[in-house]
DNA sequence: TTAATTCGGTACCGATCGGTGCCGAACCAG
DNA sequence: CTGGTTCGGCACCGATCGGTACCGAATTAA
């Protein structure tokens, strides 16, 4: 959009692109990115394919633009856990995001950054690589907090962080996998519990 | 085909169907169903279009026929595990095998089971539900086999055979995801042996 | 040989795919 | 008002989708 003086020009936009955004981002979830045509898309978005190429380039960037607000509203429990105090608070909030939001009722069953595009055609092959970056990036924040809580004494000194955190996010994927083929949230929330039995104590008893 | 006492009339085939079959499983595996084109699969497979409408029907029960093949060669590790003599050694051979064939050089990370067709538009749906089952499927194996083993006090009493089978499942299919998205064979075997820590002890000491 | 059957290749089907050209409508600055 | 800009709807693009009609080639039974 082109501005004069921080003021748009020309003819205003007939609709929220946010509110837009967010129909896409359901489409996507439950359908992936090659299962969404641009007529389910535009069709839940309520607009017309021109007005989707207008606002947000192709399907590609809408993709790319649909992660981001997926991860800042449906997966915003990854950086909510992040912030816990406490390793075994991350840990254990973590896993119950994947859940919560994974059998969101309303909502599609497990999780876009993992049924977006997990095997693709050639046409997919940029979702299914931004999608994995996605998730290692994940795996890299999971990291690096455990590494702070190793120096403050919150995870014994022998704890690998790395693998701490690709195990958490490998439970976390694979209750996507279960949410997304129809697992229950009360099976999901036990199967996590399981998954945290092995967390290793606080170092200094906290 | 017809026959007449046991021998087939007509031209024969002049192709092996098995070896056919083995190509599209590596095509689907690698795609997924909906990113797999019929171009991409009789491509592969070294045959045409009409060969392989006649051989194996349509897109659909091709991919049928190609998991039914994937079960008893990639992830025949599942029928294997199932006839370990513990209910410990059931579950590490499971995540060990989950391992073993998600990162199999040579062929397609993580699992056709998985990524086969996770989420998906109209036209995938069979494939999805397809493979949601198979994974139930996998999970009602691990469970019946874990209840033997709590009757047969293999598993302390208390035991959740169910909760046990659908937290194995649940880590094989993160395990898979991570594969998809390039996790190392090392780094995945930690993982597994992380999630086994929290394995109940035998009941009777075994 | 003749009849019956299946195989495999070509060429095609209608439908759908993602993406675009065009043009009137709606807004701004002057 | 005029000129400039963007918006949104229609119609359309070439490419690809899964699937098939047709026909000669290859085989067996008789």
């Amino acid at each position: 959009m082109a501005f004069v003086q921080n003021k748009p020009i020309g003819r205003p936009r007939g609709f929220d692109a946010d509110e837009a955004l967010d129909r896409a981002v359901l489409v996507f979830w439950a359908q992936g990115y090659e299962g969404a045509s641009l007529d389910d898309l535009t069709g839940a978005m309520g607009i017309t394919r021109t007005s989707m190429y207008r606002a947000f380039g192709n399907k590609d960037e809408l993709f790319r633009k649909a992660l981001t607000r997926y991860t800042e509203g449906p997966a915003s429990y990854v950086g909510g856990a992040l912030t816990q105090p406490t390793a075994r608070e991350v840990a254990t909030a973590f896993l119950a995001g994947a859940v919560g939001t994974g059998t969101e009722p309303g909502t599609p069953g497990g999780c876009l950054g993992v049924q977006g595009s997990l095997a693709a055609g050639e046409s997919g092959r940029g979702a299914r690589d931004l999608l994995a970056a996605w998730r290692e990036e994940g795996v890299a924040h999971l990291r690096d907090r455990f590494r702070r809580a190793v120096d403050e004494g919150d995870l014994p000194a022998g704890s690998d962080p790395g693998l701490l955190a690709r195990y958490l996010m490998t439970v976390a994927n694979g209750i996507a996998v279960q949410a997304a083929g129809g697992a229950t949230r009360d099976d999901l929330q036990q199967v996590a519990a399981m998954a945290l039995l092995t967390w290793p104590p606080a170092a200094r008893g906290r």
